[in-house]
DNA sequence: CAGTATCCTCGAGGATACTG
DNA sequence: CAGTATCCTCGAGGATACTG
């Protein structure tokens, strides 16, 4: 993207930020992610070749760093990186509150769903034993997933582990979204969106208490009691004509 | 710019305004630009044709109301377009930070400058009468340009206004520029960055007062005052390679 | 003053295949 | 695992001319 040629803090801080994809990547490197392939698994629809050079950029800007190791590489953010936590808070609250539906059909993605889910494990509220969780989700995409979760990592299958089931969730796809990302609770996912959770009882009971849950689920919860209508995305709205005086 | 398909209110909301230009023409609104022609002016180097297409996205988008009267047209923003303010406020916060140096010879512009300043004026600060001011400016760019300030109304001359100058303002365009934005205060412009503001001692003593500065100031002076090495642009930094164990 | 219509360019980024 | 190289497409947006 051409800059803006602005003597302008606002300007030049979108002339090293405002390219596609370059906040969502931030955003995962902020909430964790250090590896190439992994930045790549929770970004959809990005091109390796993208990627690869939106973290050039971004090392050139300095917000990012590259540590090579003998078997590994890692992305960090600098601490100009780190400073963008306000601008995505606030994107993210803008968010929940004028541009949060309900899920489109296509925005529904298991794997995804899991993903993020996997990143975002409580690792000393799971049981001591690993935990072989396995995902039927009907509705507008259905399949069959499994998360096995220890105390040393967790990782998504999509075929089955062969570890025994430990707890069996079937849930509509868009409803366990919303309630991941706050927009539902745990409670009304389970009484009024038919969601069920199924497995020994010690289990069944602790289960949410196993993840973090989004990072966007407070601001979701705040958006969803704020008395202001929010803004419906799919409700095209034509402009407001007002003619004559003020 | 295709959507990204992603659940996730960062997402959204970058959907809505992350288009190249839309964060900058709120920001125009939010500071209480009301015009077509006006938020060209303010926005060098966008298309009539591309104004007009943003504005259109932001009607539907709920962002932006468009009124249009007998004689006038006046784009207002939402609530949801005002609730962007923690964003840009953010945004501005950080480029003071990490993205804002001194300004590259190409991003000096004398009339966006001299726009800006007649955007920004402190009414009930002003003189009883007229007062035009002359500033001639060197350096970088050169050039005289007029402002003609009423309690009515400002506006910007390229031309000389016909009117008896009250006050010459001589600057270097780049200083005069930070003082504008903050980067140097007004004691620094006249003692250190040699700008000059002659004409009658009551005038020339309430001159700083007449203008309200850029909204960015605040941002600017705070940022100064920081103790980290902000991020110099100029500097092109190689990527940091870390080889060995952690 | 406040735009729209039409044509055209060029560069962002996808697709594909390849590498240490 | 972590990318790069090459080719190609298509759509964002500029240029120009026009309008109520």
């Amino acid at each position: 993207m051409r800059p803006y040629g602005q003597y302008c803090p606002m300007a030049h801080a979108l002339d090293v930020i405002g390219d596609r994809w370059t906040l969502l990547i931030i955003r995962d490197l902020m909430t964790g992610t250090k590896h190439f392939n992994d930045l790549e698994r929770g970004l959809p629809g990005i091109s390796r070749a993208l990627l690869s050079r939106r973290l050039r950029q971004l090392q050139q800007a300095g917000l990012v760093e590259k540590y090579s190791g003998a078997t590994t590489t890692e992305y960090h953010l600098t601490q100009a990186g780190k400073d963008l936590k306000k601008v995505i808070t606030a994107l993210i609250e803008w968010g929940a509150m004028w541009s949060f539906d309900e899920p489109r059909p296509d925005e529904l993605n298991p794997t995804l769903l899991l993903w993020w889910m996997h990143n975002r494990i409580n690792v000393d509220k799971l049981p001591q034993n690993r935990v072989t969780i396995e995902f039927n989700f009907y509705g507008a995409v259905s399949g069959v997933y499994w998360l096995v979760l220890t105390r040393k990592g967790a990782s998504v299958c999509l075929k089955p582990p062969g570890f025994e089931i430990d707890v069996i969730v079937q849930a509509d796809i868009a409803a366990f979204y919303q309630l991941w990302l706050g927009r539902i609770s745990y409670t009304e996912a389970l009484n009024e969106f038919g969601i069920r959770v199924d497995g020994l009882p010690k289990l069944v009971r602790t289960f949410p208490d196993w993840f973090a849950w989004s990072v966007t689920a407070p601001a979701v919860q705040a958006a969803r009691s704020k008395p202001t209508t929010p803004y419906s995305p799919s409700g095209k709205r034509t402009a407001s004509i007002w003619i004559g005086e003020r």
